[in-house]
DNA sequence: TTATTGATTGACT
DNA sequence: GTCAATCAATAAA
C-alpha cells in the first residue's frame, strides 16, 4: 500500500519518525528496486537555519520544498551528488524529510551495478548520496509526487519507540544552534545506517 | 563581477 | 586521521 498523501500533511518530525521501516521503491523500465529506511534528518523551514530554506530563502534549486507534503526534493550538492527530500505539509512551508540511508530489500543486482564502489550490500544504499545514486533519483524526480509510478513509498514493519535513536543532524555544523537539534532518526540496531558518529 | 562553500563520498597517510 | 573532486547557490565586492 501506498502512504496516502495525508500522511505526508502531518508534522515533520513526526513524518520523519514514521518513515524509518516504510519502503522506498523506484521503477527503471521493468526493473523494480525498493529499501527499507533506517535513517532521516527533518529540516524546519524558514527558522532553520541548516534548511536551504532558511530565512525564506527560495530558488529554482529549491522550488519543490515549496510543494505540498508527499512530493520529492531532490537536490544536486557538493558538485556531484544527489540527495533526496520527501517533502511535509502545507504548500509554501518549506519543510521536509531527508532520506539518508536504507536497506537493500530488492533489486541489489540492479543497484550494485550502479554503485561498483560498494564492497557490501550496507554500502550500497547508507549515506543520502549513496541511496540517490543506488537507485537512480536525480533531477528527473525532482518534484515528483510519491504516489506515480516511478518513485513511492509504502508502509512497513512499524519500528519500535524503543528501537529508534536521535541525535543532531549530520554535516550542518555551519548551522549554528540548529546545529545542535535533535532532528536525526535511525534505527539503533540497524548495520544499514550512514558510517560516522 | 568574483569568492566561498556545501544536508557527500572515497581515496589515501 | 587528512584531503580532493566538482559546481551551483549564495554572499561579498
Amino acid at each position: 500500500m501506498k502512504l496516502p498523501r495525508a500522511f505526508y500533511r502531518q508534522d515533520t518530525v513526526a513524518v520523519a519518525r514514521a518513515l524509518l521501516g516504510c519502503v522506498l521503491w523506484r521503477r527503471i523500465g521493468r526493473t523494480l528496486l525498493a529499501a527499507r529506511l533506517v535513517e532521516t534528518e527533518a529540516y524546519l523551514g524558514a527558522n532553520d537555519m541548516a534548511s536551504h530554506a532558511r530565512r525564506g530563502l527560495r530558488s529554482a534549486r529549491n522550488e519543490s520544498m515549496y510543494l505540498e507534503g508527499g512530493h520529492a526534493y531532490v537536490y544536486f550538492t557538493y558538485g556531484m551528488h544527489w540527495c533526496m527530500n520527501v517533502v511535509t505539509g502545507e504548500a509554501d512551508i518549506a519543510e521536509a524529510v531527508l532520506l539518508r540511508a536504507a536497506e537493500p530489500v530488492r533489486g541489489i543486482e540492479a543497484m550494485r551495478k550502479r554503485r561498483p564502489k560498494a564492497k557490501r550490500d550496507r554500502d550500497l544504499t547508507n549515506g543520502p548520496g549513496k541511496l540517490c545514486a543506488a537507485m537512480s533519483i536525480d533531477e528527473n524526480l525532482d518534484g515528483a509526487a510519491l504516489d506515480g509510478n516511478l518513485l513511492w513509498l509504502e508502509q512497513g514493519e512499524p519500528v519500535p519507540e524503543e528501537e529508534i535513536g536521535v541525535s543532531p543532524r549530520i554535516g550542518v555544523d555551519y548551522a549554528g544552534d540548529a546545529a545542535w537539534w535533535p532532528l536525526r532518526f535511525f534505527v539503533r540496531e540497524s548495520p544499514y545506517v550512514s558510517p560516522h558518529r
